[in-house]
RNA sequence: GGUCCGGUAGUUCAGCUGGUUAGAAUGCCUGCCUGUCACGCAGGAGGUCACGGGUUCGAGUCCCGUCCGGACCGCCA
């Protein structure tokens, strides 16, 4: 071992042992007669000195040379510092150094590997193993190493075994575009890496496996957000003889696990909403909950006075900010451009201050009385001091406008605390959604969701209405985990296929190995799965999961330290049987 | 596929309605300094203003295009 001891360890009850410490050198600070190192590993700083007159000049020569990032190795004594520093826990002692020997010199880092690094996002990135060196950064691998360790260790004592499945698999039309693996052997043929595991772990339990996880790496190609990756890690989990009921008890059971053993926290059991009571509430399927402002609605209030945007509007939706009736001409027109921007796209904003003095102004008093108002108020439960917010128009876009508003408003109310946390199953999703770019439904889960035992009447009739087994888990406003009670059974399944416009043969073709399977004594079966790099990140209080993965990508989807994508050979390209057209 | 923001010293940024020699902080280099800990003090070096074109007497600044980065919409069963 090159070292005796870590930077981060030694402490007053060590003053007097000779030691040997390994690590970067931090900063210097050369004082003239004295020279103070900061040696930086792992787990700490501990302070060197070298002292003129005490220390070998030839040593205090060679510490005088050092630079930031140097790679060395001391050999010392530990002594009782004169002046002490309580902001780091090393603070009270400091390494006399004897020898001093340079494992390895380093170039002037591009930035500076401090917690508050002068770095922007795209150099870091570039020296990424650089970055990994800071404070922060390894801070976050470590809460994801700890969120995995409690992860297994509480799905190990509910009896779950980790199972590996394969990586390299076939593309499938629905869903997600699949990143594809070009096959050597079978010119014209590919691979297709797994945008989850889902058919195999239902292989799995036909195989008897009941409770099956496994924390694993799946691949999407789709265009990618601050909490989206390309390639991303999934707690993937599926269990058999099961209900819905028992899969949202045991899950919910893994996630106040993870808060307890990894933040200390408590959390209240999970409060449980449909998806239609969702979206009237919060016009989201993942309302951050920790705070209130629920959705009221006054399309019938609003109607026959003559106001044309409300009076042909399907729905017309507010909010009630509390405490607000006081913003200005200016924070309401802020207000009104945030909700007409494009990504938003609302078209206009209707206020209605609800003064202290107890009167009402709003921007459409042209076309209503301060009574009618004053119902309003009543409605929106507001009392003097509060502003209501309300848009107008098709129900399903105002109600994703208004939650885009009510987000807003919670953060400008500090409502969206990180070190607050709030979750939440969100469950009973529509089976199927309307595609207008196709043309047809697509299973809003997957195809292997169950409906609604009750609902499968309506599958012929009203495909839209047709519920699904399925739940998700929110925390804070974002979708951490998802998943369903599957079919289990060929017709069913068949059926499935059918509704979502696949020919027998093309079902067959892509999942016939899973319909035979359900021949085979399929039992009842169903499970979920959680975005790992998103849980970790709403944990550590992240808006990015960048910092939660070690070489994440950028948002063009390319890896800036290794510069990939890349070209392959021409060679290579051969041997695959490809050619690369323009 | 689309929208918005950005690209100026090694780094993070400022640079107004176009106008003399493009600034600050920090880092780096040199010197001084015996209790610093974001040490301090003095001095110094450091710039293809992303790239290409255009407008203009004159462009870091205005316009068009390209590239790069970030956020978002679409997309993400």
């Amino acid at each position: 071992m090159l070292r005796t001891h870590t930077c981060g360890e030694l402490k007053l009850s060590d003053v007097n042992i000779a030691v040997t410490l390994a690590g970067w050198v931090l900063r210097l600070r050369d004082k003239g007669g004295i020279l103070w190192v900061d040696l930086r590993d792992r787990y700490g700083i501990t302070q060197l000195i070298f002292e003129e007159g005490k220390t070998d000049p030839s040593t205090l020569e060679a510490a005088r040379q050092l630079g930031r990032e140097y790679v060395i190795q001391v050999e010392g004594v530990v002594l009782e510092r004169l002046s002490k520093n309580d902001k780091i826990p090393t603070g009270d002692i400091e390494v006399k150094v004897s020898k001093l020997t340079l494992l390895n010199a380093a170039k002037v880092p591009p930035f500076t590997i401090d917690d508050d690094t002068d770095g922007g996002d795209e150099l870091r990135m570039k020296y990424r193993y650089l970055d990994l060196r800071r404070n922060v950064v390894r801070q976050s691998l470590q809460l994801r190493h700890r969120m995995a360790q409690q992860t297994r260790a509480y799905l190990d004592q509910q009896s779950f075994i980790e199972v590996e499945t394969p990586v390299l698999i076939k593309s499938t039309p629905e869903g997600a575009r699949d990143f594809v693996v070009p096959s050597r052997i079978h010119h014209g043929e590919f691979y297709a890496l797994p945008q989850s595991p889902q058919t195999f772990k239902q292989l799995l339990m036909v195989s008897g496996f009941d409770r099956y996880y496994q924390i694993v790496k799946c691949f999407r190609d789709e265009d990618l957000r601050a909490d989206r990756q390309p390639e991303f890690t999934q707690i993937d989990c599926e269990m058999a003889f099961i209900t819905q009921e028992d899969i949202l008890g045991l899950f919910e059971g893994l996630i106040r696990h993870l808060f307890k053993t990894v933040k200390a926290i408590e959390l209240q059991s999970l409060p449980r909403i449909t998806y239609d009571e969702a979206m009237r509430q919060y016009g989201s399927d993942k309302p951050d909950t920790r705070f209130d402002m629920k959705f009221t609605e006054i399309t019938a209030e609003t109607k026959g006075k003559n106001f044309p945007v409300f009076e042909n509007a399907e729905l017309v939706v507010g909010i009630c900010a509390r405490g607000c009736s006081d913003y200005s001409r200016k924070q309401i027109d802020e207000l009104t451009d945030y909700v007409k921007r494009p990504q938003v796209g609302a078209k206009g904003l209707v206020y209605v201050q609800y003064r202290t003095d107890g009167t009402l102004k709003s921007s459409v008093d042209k076309f209503y009385t301060p009574e009618d108002l004053q119902k309003w108020a009543k409605k929106f439960n507001a009392a003097p001091g509060d502003l209501v917010l309300v848009l107008a128009g098709d129900a399903e876009a105002t109600r994703k406008q208004l939650n885009e508003l009510r987000l807003l408003m919670g953060d400008k109310l500090g409502f969206r605390d990180k070190n607050k946390f709030s979750a939440l199953w969100v469950v009973d999703f529509p089976l199927l959604e309307w595609s207008e770019e196709t043309k047809r439904y697509h299973a809003m889960h997957h195809p292997f969701t169950s409906p609604k035992h009750e609902d499968i009447k309506y599958l012929d009739t009203e495909p839209g209405k047709v519920r699904a087994n399925a739940y998700d888990m929110e925390i804070n406003g974002t979708e951490v985990g998802g998943g369903s009670i599957r079919i289990h059974d060929r017709p069913t399944q068949q059926l499935m296929f059918t509704k979502l416009g696949f020919t027998d043969e093309e079902a067959k073709k892509q999942f016939g190995f899973l319909m035979e399977a359900f021949e085979f004594g399929a039992p009842p079966h169903g499970g979920i799965a959680f975005g790992f790099d998103r849980l970790c990140s709403i944990f550590g209080g992240a808006d990015s999961i960048r910092d939660y993965i070690a070489f994440p990508k950028n948002n063009a989807g390319r890896d800036v330290m290794i510069d990939s994508p890349s070209t392959i050979a021409e060679e290579q390209l051969k041997e695959l049987g490809l050619e690369i057209k323009g």
